[in-house]
RNA sequence: GCAGAAGUGGUGGAAUUGGUAGACACGCUGGACUUAAAAUCCAGUGGACAGUAAUGUCCGUGCGGGUUCAAGUCCCGCCUUCUGUACCA
């Protein structure tokens, strides 16, 4: 009787299914738990062998806690909008919906051959318009919101309304659009709707606004930071430039502190923790005011180190700073023009590749310091961002490396403000025991105080005031594309009015064509049925479109990031359709419990998911404004690429030990052709190309050896493992096994199949515990001691594994217990049986198997763990290993009763330790009873 | 530049609070079975040196110091690799 794993997990994979026992009910007498994957992009390349990392570990841990008696959710779906559909649909005409489609259906073939635990019944697919008529909704709810800094909170944009009809908006504290112009009551009233709207739009969570983007020509479309590298944009790698559309905003800086502060409450790695509050950047300082000298105008700046004003000798505004045109005289106004329109020409990737390069201009123009009075030049720089702070810096030389740069180049004035320090050479930017010196009322301070004593006196002056500043940006919520969610949005005299819940969704309209239109249109301006009807509700003809009743709608769509932000709260209620989610089936999950996925989502999908948490929690929606307690980042799988060696100019490969005899150049092979012992198939490499078919092979020892290197799976470099053949080869069980066994969950780890032959051939050693004769046969005799001790070793060790994510070693240690009770030739069911259940959660074919074999009828995934019994492991005796100055020498037998005195005693009086010291007195002997001796002399 | 993570045999990795470094595998070597291969099973496998052998000695966790009876583990200073980020005032 023979394991036959495909028969196996076939047959128990149709049960599973069949009998949906995985499927988790939204009550129960159990407690909750909740298991989460990061759901797939369904990628027309389907999974490779890296992808299903993540979710064999979630899986485990799901069936784990199942054994446990939790009533678990383990649910999967697809973040299935997304540009590489929508290029496709542009190079070929195919609808993105039939491709994605027909990749989700790849994906799940793959998924389900790998065993996992996943409720499907929970589904779900944010491209589906029963799905994104919930993120539609959010949209409308955040628009529907204001945030209240005083309640530090989101609130309803009809409270605000009040206040403005009682009092204006003087006293409200709220998150607003910097121009918020002061208004009363009575202003209030008079306003149109119109002006009533636009100033809403100021205060609303989502919001319309002149946004600097980053433009994509070549896609045509806006790109957010986090989807650039290096300056280009991460998919097809086009040049990105700065231009001022009108989008809409996420008013996510309204939740910067509690986006850090909530950081301390959830069990999150550190490393992305840290990625986080780094890129929200909270920095403290102070906003302070310069008057522009014989000009009516001001220039205010935020500072980190007002402390130092006194070392300011100049000032730099940005190039695109509004005062720059009306400052600037008439000597200089032609050089600044010139250097305004050379920086905005620049592309990003110009300003990356020479951050170095100092550039910049005089504007002529003088600026008064508040506290000496004296006259400072008034700079322009592109060193100085437009979007971070007010666009302008007071530069303090001595202090600031880049003002320090910028006024040797330039050969400004650099006023030396510390306190015997040398700045010949470079700037000083040490906060900490530093004293201020030539400052006035500051000299003779450390940093701390003088903070103190500057931000007062600028307060007193009525100069500024003290100021906590985000790096964070609100967020750009429009895209330019076709493939994303349509917006419940339409336009009356060009503001936006959002439609009614009851008529949601707004669905993705039919176009000819996918790309943006020749006036440069978004994809969904081709779209001829694209118009709201006020009156019948629908959307209609744009034909009809008449700015009474009928209306243009928006033709931007949603991010990426939209339909991912809330996707976990709606598996606790996937097939709802009158809520997002009941109240009950919330309240029964509330959260995540394991979230387990990439750290590339550290600053996008997982900032935006606790926004938008935070303000669902302000507005009542869910229990808790953090939704994942604990997040595990499962580390890279990488490829073990094979390399051939070509003799150059020649159709000849030589082996790898040999190619130092020629000039070769390495070629990537296909890593199928490779076996475990780095030997090539010189057929199967031969018939792989024409240009190979003639090829000359130079052997060692009749063998062609490639090389290996790892890189990234990649399928340019034809290393990609599909898992598929790995399940066909060695089963689901395998690979489980394998992926788990390659070594720490979070760790980047090659990919070698080579090595899965090791837990293949556990599986089946496994297997033969319960065979007699070719039969399956189990005794019912009393188990040994030592098959016991073997059973709870393994136990409490696997235990203990699954609660670090140890799960490389659990497996380590499955392996040492079957070669134990191989050894043992254990055959009892009193250990078998708990051993199938304890390796369920991680090769669940085999264990489902050996279950019903044993006689069981109902499956093994619900069996109760079992429970560790210490007794089993208690030792009367130990071998302590003998250490002379460290250096272990010999191991020795002792009753672990025995008394330090009485082991001292026995150890000196050993042969071995009178060989050891050879005559000399030991100095010093110390004994840890239960774990080692050593012996100092 | 900044932030974070990591450096252990030929390879992946193990060593939970400082206490026997190299578990468990892969690969390799030798053997059994076989016409042969695969599969399976058995033995060996960090390096150097000595010994016919059992065995013994020395060196070994990126490098250099330190603390300690004892360091892969703790402290100080470096080096390298990977990941993220990029003029944030």
């Amino acid at each position: 009787m023979e394991y036959n794993f495909r028969e196996i997990e076939a047959k128990w994979q149709k049960f599973w299914a069949d009998n949906q026992t995985f499927k988790a009910e939204n009550t129960s007498d159990k407690p909750k738990f909740y298991v989460l994957d990061m759901f797939p992009y369904p990628s027309g390349a389907g999974l490779h062998v890296g992808h299903p990392l993540g979710y064999i570990a979630s899986d485990i841990y799901a069936r784990y806690k199942r054994h446990k008696g939790f009533n678990v959710m383990h649910p999967q779906g697809y973040d299935s909008f997304g540009l590489p559909a929508e290029q496709y649909a542009i190079q070929t005409g195919q609808h993105p919906a039939i491709t994605t489609e027909a990749n989700i259906a790849t994906y799940r073939k793959q998924l389900d051959k790998i065993g996992f635990s996943f409720d499907w019944s929970r589904e779900v697919r944010t491209s589906d318009p029963n799905y994104y008529k919930w993120t539609q909704w959010i949209f409308i709810q955040l628009f529907e919101s204001y945030y209240c800094n005083e309640a530090n909170q989101a609130r309803a944009i009809s409270e605000l309304i009040q206040i403005f009809e009682t009092e204006g908006n003087s006293k409200i504290n709220a998150a607003c659009d910097e121009d918020t112009a002061v208004f009363s009551a009575e202003d209030w009233k008079n306003y149109s709707e119109e002006e009533q709207q636009k100033i809403l739009l100021k205060y609303r969570l989502t919001f319309l606004s002149e946004t600097e983007v980053n433009w994509c020509p070549a896609l045509g479309t806006v790109l957010a930071n986090d989807e650039i590298v290096n300056g280009v944009s991460e998919r097809g790698g086009h040049t990105v430039v700065r231009k001022k559309m009108k989008q809409w905003s996420m008013r996510i800086t309204a939740y910067a502190q509690r986006l850090l502060d909530g950081l301390d409450k959830i069990d999150w790695p550190q490393p992305l923790k840290d990625a986080q509050t780094y890129w929200i950047g909270r920095s403290e300082g102070a906003m302070v005011s310069f008057k522009v000298a014989d000009f009516d105008a001001e220039i205010e700046v935020f500072t980190t180190r007002p402390d130092t004003i006194y070392g300011v000798s100049f000032m730099t505004l940005a190039p695109e700073h509004e005062l720059v045109s009306k400052i600037t005289t008439p000597q200089q106004k032609e050089a600044v023009e010139a250097y305004v329109k050379a920086t905005a020409k620049r592309s990003e990737l110009d300003r990356m590749a020479d951050v170095k390069t100092i550039s910049g201009i005089f504007t002529g123009a003088y600026a008064l310091h508040p506290f000496t009075g004296e006259k400072v030049q008034i700079w322009i720089g592109d060193y100085v961002l437009a979007s971070y702070g007010t666009g302008a810096v007071m530069a303090v030389p001595c202090g600031d490396e880049r003002d320090y740069a910028f006024a040797k180049h330039f050969n400004i004035e650099i006023p030396n403000i510390f306190e015997g320090v040398d700045i010949s050479n470079e700037a000083c930017s040490t906060k900490e025991g530093i004293k201020i010196a030539n400052s006035d009322f500051l000299n003779g301070l450390t940093y701390k105080k003088a903070m103190k004593r500057i931000i007062y006196e600028i307060e007193q002056k009525g100069i500024g005031y003290g100021k906590i500043n985000y790096r964070l940006r609100d967020a750009v919520f429009s895209r330019q594309r076709y493939w994303g969610e349509p917006f419940p949005v339409y336009y009356k005299n060009g503001l936006p009015q959002m439609i009614s819940k009851k008529y949601l969704p707004i669905v993705l309209p039919e176009v000819e064509k996918y790309l943006p239109t020749e006036d440069g249109k978004p994809p969904l301006g081709n779209a001829t049925v694209w118009a709201w009807d006020t009156v019948k509700n629908e959307v209609v003809s744009i034909d009809l479109i008449n700015g009474e009743t009928i209306f243009p709608l928006e033709l931007n769509t949603m991010p990426g990031w939209a339909g991912s932000s809330q996707y976990f709260n709606r598996y606790m209620d996937a097939n709802n359709n009158e809520e997002m989610f009941s109240k009950e089936a919330i309240n029964y999950w509330q959260d995540v419990d394991l979230y387990i996925g990439g750290s590339e989502h550290a600053t996008g999908h997982l900032l935006y998911s606790r926004f938008w948490q935070k303000f669902m929690f302000d507005r009542g929606f869910v229990p808790t404004d953090e939704y994942a307690k604990k997040l595990i980042n499962q580390g890279m799988i990488t490829g073990t690429s094979a390399f051939v060696y070509r003799v150059e100019g020649e159709n000849k490969f030589v082996s790898k030990g040999l190619k130092s005899n020629f000039k070769v150049q390495p070629i990537h092979s296909d890593v199928s052709f490779v076996n475990a012992s780095d030997e090539l198939d010189i057929e199967a490499f031969k018939n792989w190309r024409e240009e190979y078919k003639e090829a000359e092979f130079i052997l060692e020892d009749g063998k062609y050896i490639v090389g290996r290197e790892v890189e990234k799976m990649s399928k340019s470099k034809y290393n990609v493992v599909n898992p598929d053949e790995i399940c066909e080869e060695y089963g689901a069980d395998s690979l489980r096994l394998f992926e788990m066994f390659l070594g720490p969950l979070e760790q980047s780890k090659p990919w070698k199949t080579s090595g899965i032959s090791g837990v293949y051939s556990f599986l089946k050693k496994l297997w033969k515990l319960y065979i007699v004769n070719g039969e399956f046969s189990v005794s019912d005799d009393a188990p040994t001691k030592d098959e016991l001790k073997t059973l709870h070793k393994t136990i409490k060790k696997v235990e203990e594994d699954i609660a670090n994510f140890s799960f490389n070693t659990s497996v380590s240690t499955f392996m040492i217990a079957v070669n134990e009770l191989t050894a043992l030739k254990c055959n009892k069911r009193a250990i078998l049986e708990p051993l199938a259940i304890i390796i369920e959660p991680y090769a669940p074919h085999i264990a489902e198997e050996l279950w019903h074999k044993l006689g069981h009828t109902s499956s093994v995934a619900t069996e109760d763990f079992p429970i560790f019994e210490a007794q089993h492991l208690v030792e009367s005796s130990k071998e302590y290993p003998v250490s002379f100055n460290g250096k272990m020498r010999f191991k020795l037998e002792l009753p672990l009763d025995m008394s330090k005195e009485d082991i001292e005693k026995t150890v000196l009086a050993h042969q071995k330790t009178q060989d050891q010291l050879q005559g000399r007195t030991p100095k010093k002997v110390i004994i840890v009873p239960g774990k080692i001796i050593n012996i100092v002399g």
